[in-house]
DNA sequence: ATAATAGTGTCTTTTAGACAATATCAC
DNA sequence: GTGATATTGTCTAAAAGACACTATTAT
C-alpha cells in the first residue's frame, strides 16, 4: 500500500495598493500557529483537481474570478515536518489582482487582510510559509521582465503609467516614463488602445489600454540594469 | 478529517546521446497502462522530502549521483482520474545529465532505456506523462536562454563546442559557432579554462573548460531569431 | 597541400538608456 | 501663464547576427 498524505493548496495573492505591493494574509485562529499570519488556503477535496481546490479558496477569500485574477502553480512543498500535525504536501499558487477597494468584502474568512510585502517578509509566517512567499515574490519579479504578466495586475482598461507603476512596486526601483512608453507601446499585440483616455490631476491625460494577446516580451525588459 | 491522497514522484531525465535529446523512459509490467512507456517514479516514503524522493529515484534508475545531475521541482500533476486506481499527487522534477555510455547500468529497473525525446513525445505515454514531458521539455528550453543549465548536459570538462551542440540538440536549431563562441567566453564566470585542449579528428584543438559559478545569462541567448 | 574545426575581428542592425522637446491637461 | 503628466524624437553605447579571416590540427 502506497503511503498517504494530506494534499493542501496555498495561495500568494498579490495586488497593487496605493502603489505597494500587498500579499493576502490570514490570521490562524489555531494552533499550531495559533495567532500567526498564514497565507490563505485548505485542503484539496476528494474529487477536486489542484487548479480548481486553487481557484475555489481564491474565490472564497477574495470574491475575485477567474475571470479577474491571473492564476499560476507556484511550486510544491512537501517536507516532512513542516506540518507538526500530520504530513502535509501543499501545493502553492501565485495570484496576481488588480487592486480590491475592500480587504475581503463578505467573506467568511473575516480576518484576511492586505499587508504590504516589505512587512509581510519581515514578520514570522505560519509553517514555511515565509519561504513560499519569498518564492513566489521572486516568481512574480522575474516572469514581469519576459512576459504580459505585469497587466494581470491592471483592471480592464488602464493607461502605461499604470502599468508602469506596477513594475515600479513589484521591482521596487523606479524606471524611466519615456523609454517604458517606448517599450511597451512598441511589443505587438501588448496594448490594444480603446481611444479613450483619463486625466488624473494635471497632465496631458493618458491613453487608456486594454490587454492584448500577446503574452511574451521580446525582447525582455531587464530589472538589475 | 482533511482527505487524503498518494504522493509520488515523476522524473524527466534528460541527457544527450550522439547529439540527440534522450529522455528516460521505462515500461509499465502492471496494469493500469501495462507495456506502455512511462517516465520512472514512485511513491514518496513517509519520513521523506519531495527532492530526497526525485533524488532517490534517480539514483535508483540511473546510478547518477546529486553531484553529476542538475535535479529541479518542475510542477505538480494532481487531476482526481489521473490515475484510475486511486487519488495519485504526483510531484514531477526535471534531471539533466551528462551523456551516459549505458542505459541503466546495474540496476533492478532493468526495463529503463534511453528513447530519443522526438519519439517520446509521438508515442502514447503512461498516465499523463506526455503532459509532464512536454512541460519538462519546454522548461528546458527556456532555461537554456537565460542560465547556465546547458553546462549540466556536459561532463566535468567541456568544450566550447559541446555546448554549442547542447543547445543545437534541446532547440533543434543550429546556431553560429563563432558567435555561440564569443558569447559564452564573453559571459563573466561562466566557463573556467583548464588550460587543456582536445583533439577531435581533424581541425584546430578546443580549449577545454569547466562549469563557472555563474548561473545567469544576462542578457540571454533567444532561440526563435 | 587540403579539409576540417577552433577562435578572432569587423561590420551592420537593433535595442537600451539618457534625455531634449513637444502636447495637453489642472490651476 | 505655471506646473504636471503624457508622448515623441534624438543621440549614444551595447549587443546580436552575418560573415571574412586566422590558427591549428588530421590526412
Amino acid at each position: 500500500m502506497p503511503p498517504v498524505a494530506s494534499v493542501a493548496v496555498d495561495l500568494v495573492v498579490f495586488t497593487l495598493r496605493e502603489g505597494v505591493l500587498h500579499v493576502l494574509l490570514v490570521s490562524r485562529g489555531i494552533p499550531p500557529f495559533e495567532g500567526r499570519p498564514a497565507l490563505p488556503g485548505g485542503f484539496v477535496l476528494p474529487a477536486e483537481g489542484l487548479d480548481a481546490a486553487a481557484m475555489r479558496e481564491l474565490v472564497e477569500e477574495t470574491g475575485l474570478t477567474d475571470l479577474d485574477a491571473h492564476l499560476e502553480q507556484l511550486r510544491t512543498y512537501g517536507d516532512p515536518g513542516r506540518d507538526p500535525r500530520a504530513r502535509v504536501v501543499s501545493v502553492a499558487y501565485l495570484a496576481l489582482a488588480p487592486g480590491l477597494p475592500q480587504p475581503v468584502a463578505g467573506s467568511d474568512v473575516a480576518e484576511a487582510r492586505w499587508t504590504p510585502v516589505e512587512r509581510a517578509l519581515r514578520d514570522e509566517l505560519a509553517f514555511d510559509h515565509g519561504q513560499i512567499l519569498t518564492d513566489g515574490l521572486e516568481r512574480a519579479r522575474a516572469k514581469l521582465e519576459y512576459t504580459s504578466l505585469a497587466t494581470a495586475f491592471c483592471p480592464t482598461e488602464f493607461t502605461v503609467s499604470d502599468l508602469r507603476q506596477v513594475y515600479e512596486a513589484v521591482w521596487g526601483r523606479s524606471l524611466d516614463p519615456r523609454n517604458f512608453h517606448r517599450k511597451v507601446t512598441g511589443t505587438p499585440g501588448l496594448l490594444i488602445d480603446t481611444g479613450h483616455t483619463r486625466s488624473d490631476g494635471p497632465g496631458r491625460p493618458a491613453t487608456l489600454y486594454r490587454r492584448g494577446p500577446a503574452t511574451a516580451l521580446n525582447p525582455p525588459l531587464t530589472r538589475e540594469a
